[in-house]
DNA sequence: CGTGGAAAGTAAGCGGTGATTACATTGGCA
DNA sequence: TGCCAATGTAATCACCGCTTACTTTCCACG
């Protein structure tokens, strides 16, 4: 029996009883779904994919396989606009923490139902799944050396660099879902641009974690200042 | 007879029949489910209880009234670790935000079944509720207030108070957030104090957020000129 | 070709869950 | 004492995740 049978991708309906690309759909149509603020509905993807309720067990084990897939797009997404964001950017590790840290607020704020998406997936056990340590590890260690070379610059907060890295996360986690989560209009900012008060917050957040000017005078700083920056 | 069997909280199941004090009792069950990780399940609260399936529908409106129930003896409990927190804390406003930022961990680290309610309920729309709008509203006056009276002291980061508030708020919950997410293992904080590590990532974010040295000159922040708000 | 086998979808149904409704039991109070 | 409101029960519905058995379609291979 051919193990691969290496069907080409449809781009349309085979049939009308083959769908074609039914697992596509299903993807998009759970996007739909979270980005409508639900909660993702086998049933009612299949629904609007016009399938029977059955039909997506054919593509996806169980539900959470069925999150874990657009989890891994909604991933392959992020990377995508995290390397654009780094490539663009200046070399100096602060620069590159920062630009990380707007892609992803960008990301989260951007495109509510992929970070929905992603939060959601999260809560199951999808981060400890291979995809997902594969997919992301490149970038959180891509985040950690930045950590460790600013700090040996001086332009990022010394301390373990597993504790920045946390905290660097945290902060822009918690904003996104802060966001997601409607906090932003109930502070009384949600007329203006979502983006641009999360990166007027990522600044509070900065003036601690990036120290990109060292002209500051000795014994202001309380610690020790080793600002030899060029 | 007894004396206090008029309707109000009764210490002991009246009879066999009626339950007695049976809000407090699916209270209890439910936190007790959303600290073993799951999900609240109403049918499974009452059998904790040793009732049938309909009759929390006597004591909450819906599965989410029960949830807003727990939210709220969750607040309650956290109002009440800020309040006592603040009060052994030394009246600067530095050192009030950041006792605040340190009874919200070591709530949210440690009892991970509240912080969870909290989040849970708030995915739905508890934080728009009555109760939590009066019960919390307090607390974030005087986030607000200490942020104002600690930026005109030279203590907090200047800009908008509201995304300054944002921005410590972010932090704190995206830090709860991950714990209970189990990030912190992930990164391999996972063997020291949870609370320990949380405590050494605020100071990460303080150090931005928090300025007990006010004697920086001006000019010596590089974006002086965004900082100009209401 | 044309045919067999696998892929992909359907139909039917099970168990669990939130929610509603009608009924039963209890205890306080006029 | 007898009424009545509060409280709990029983039965039931709709929906959802998931499984199993069956059907339809496509494709590789002789």
């Amino acid at each position: 029996m051919s193990a691969e049978r290496r069907r080409p991708i449809a781009k349309k309906p085979a049939s009308a009883y083959h769908h074609g690309r039914l697992r596509e759909a299903l993807i998009a149509a759970a996007l739909r779904l979270i980005g409508g603020g639900e909660d993702v509905n086998l049933r009612e993807a299949a629904r609007l994919v016009g399938v029977s309720p059955g039909a997506p067990f054919r593509h996806f084990r169980d539900k959470a396989a069925l999150l874990a897939a657009v989890a891994e797009e909604t991933m392959r997404r992020f990377r995508h606009e995290v390397v654009t964001a780094l490539g663009a950017a200046p070399s100096a590790p602060s620069s590159q923490i920062h630009a990380m840290a707007v892609a992803y607020l960008r990301f989260a704020l951007g495109e509510p139902a992929y970070f929905r998406a992603f939060a959601q997936a999260g809560e199951l056990g999808f981060f400890d799944s291979d995809f997902f340590k594969k997919e992301n590890q490149e970038t959180l260690d891509a985040l950690d050396g930045l950590i460790v070379e600013g700090q040996q610059r001086g332009e990022v907060a010394p301390g373990d660099p597993r504790v920045v890295h946390l905290a660097a996360r945290a902060f822009v986690y918690g904003l996104g879902r802060m966001y997601v989560e409607g906090h932003f209009a109930r502070l009384g900012l949600g007329g203006e641009s979502p983006l641009a008060v999360a990166e007027q917050a990522l600044a509070v957040f900065e003036r601690g974690l990036l120290r990109s000017e060292p002209s500051r005078p000795p014994g202001t700083s309380r610690r020790s200042a080793k600002d030899k920056l060029p």
